[in-house]
DNA sequence: TAAAACTTTTAAGTTAGCTTAAAAATTAAT
DNA sequence: ATTAATTTTTAAGCTAACTTAAAAGTTTTA
């Protein structure tokens, strides 16, 4: 199987499980960078394999065949994100660029290896779980968005939905880290933002910030 | 620049830095298991690409930059073998295989990390130098072929120059691996084959074998 | 609900990296 | 030094994964 083609699966399974469930060609096809026409081709190729099911104009939706094989994929991309957390001081987004990489790259044998030497974790350094090596994954989440967050509660960041650069420079900027405590003093929303005081430090999360960090009570 | 460039300019390092020279298309192609047509197709590609020299029917020759190229992709597969040595216990075969795939989606800042992580070492499990991030390769090398070897003398093994399974089955059953110590206390040489006892084991390397495995005095 | 806006699909074409088969050149052997 | 054997090159063709442009279908909006 090529990289395109998980590439091409991970996009669905990603976008069916997040909020946004469109998986029409179209919007794969923007996310992985490429036309909509050569996303329509490939959606048809991977329904004779029978990796998903293909129906004109309609959203593609993966088959069992085709949800093992992401969750394989998802799985290496995770279980790399952890490993290279632990091992290395680099910053959250350049170990996703690289993970983006490596995860094509890896035998079964070889993730099992770092999962074993990891102690199999369940969730990966932005939170998101890690499939195990059935393809079973952890659905269980007890987090609330980190805009949700109430004062005086002390909460640990459990999860960094994303994968755009600036917000991991934000969160950089603000100490905003995988496993990291922070106390919430002072809590303001309007429907344009929500402004938090942690600690001493007050930060300002536009709308597009205050979904995707998520905190767990402590 | 593509897997397949990489892997065609490193085989033609390999090649070239090796005992056997012939580093016509035909013998690259050989290696890559591609027909020698496409090697030839490449070779020409290459050429306008200023990475190698190319002259019909002649061996063909990295320019500076392909050698650049080629010491860039070997140092990552090296370090991926140094490191993967060190964490996981793994056969040096299956170590090489997974080097193999990693080496072309591995990143120069994270090949410095992991080079950093391991205090930079020269060399590889398998004894083999690794060049450093400006393309500089220590090219010192004291060791002797293990058929060489003098009895009574002790050695430690420096060197597996192969990535051939079976011989590395081979090694495994005979406890030949990296930086392990032998002590050899008889050696019978022919033309076929050399006989070696080391402690009580006598094994026997026939011709393929004498050259691939070296030791250093100790 | 009909027109406008947008999306998906089809069709035709491109590039990288291969293949096989035959022609050309080199190398080896008698 | 020819002939035979081998190797390299050329030529033609294939497939995966794209592209652009136009046609077909769906969705939105007035």
């Amino acid at each position: 199987m090529s990289v395109a083609i998980e590439n091409f699966i991970k996009a669905i399974y990603n976008n069916d499980s997040h909020d946004i469930k469109d998986t029409k060609p179209g919007n794969i096809a923007k996310q992985l960078g490429i036309s909509s026409a050569a996303a329509t081709d490939m959606a048809k190729k991977l329904a004779t394999k029978d990796l998903l099911h293909y129906e004109k104009y309609q959203a593609l939706q993966l088959t069992d065949k085709g949800t093992k094989m992401a969750l394989n994929v998802v799985r290496k991309h995770r279980l790399w994100e952890a490993f290279l957390f632990k091992m290395f001081d680099m910053s959250l987004h350049d170990i996703h660029r690289e993970a983006e990489l490596l995860e094509h790259q890896t035998s079964d044998f070889l993730a099992d290896k770092i999962s074993e030497y990891l102690g199999h974790p369940k969730f990966d350094p932005h939170g998101d779980p890690i499939p195990n090596s059935n393809g079973e994954i952890t659905t269980e989440d007890h987090s609330i968005a980190l805009a949700d967050a109430n004062e005086g509660q002390t909460y640990v960041i459990s999860r960094l939905m994303s994968d755009n650069k600036e917000f991991f420079e934000f969160c950089a900027l603000n100490d905003i880290k995988y496993r990291n405590t922070l106390v919430v003093s002072k809590q303001f929303t309007t429907n344009k933002m929500t402004q938090i005081t942690i600690g001493t430090n007050t930060i300002v999360l536009n709308q597009d910030f205050t979904k995707i960090i998520y905190v767990d009570e402590k």
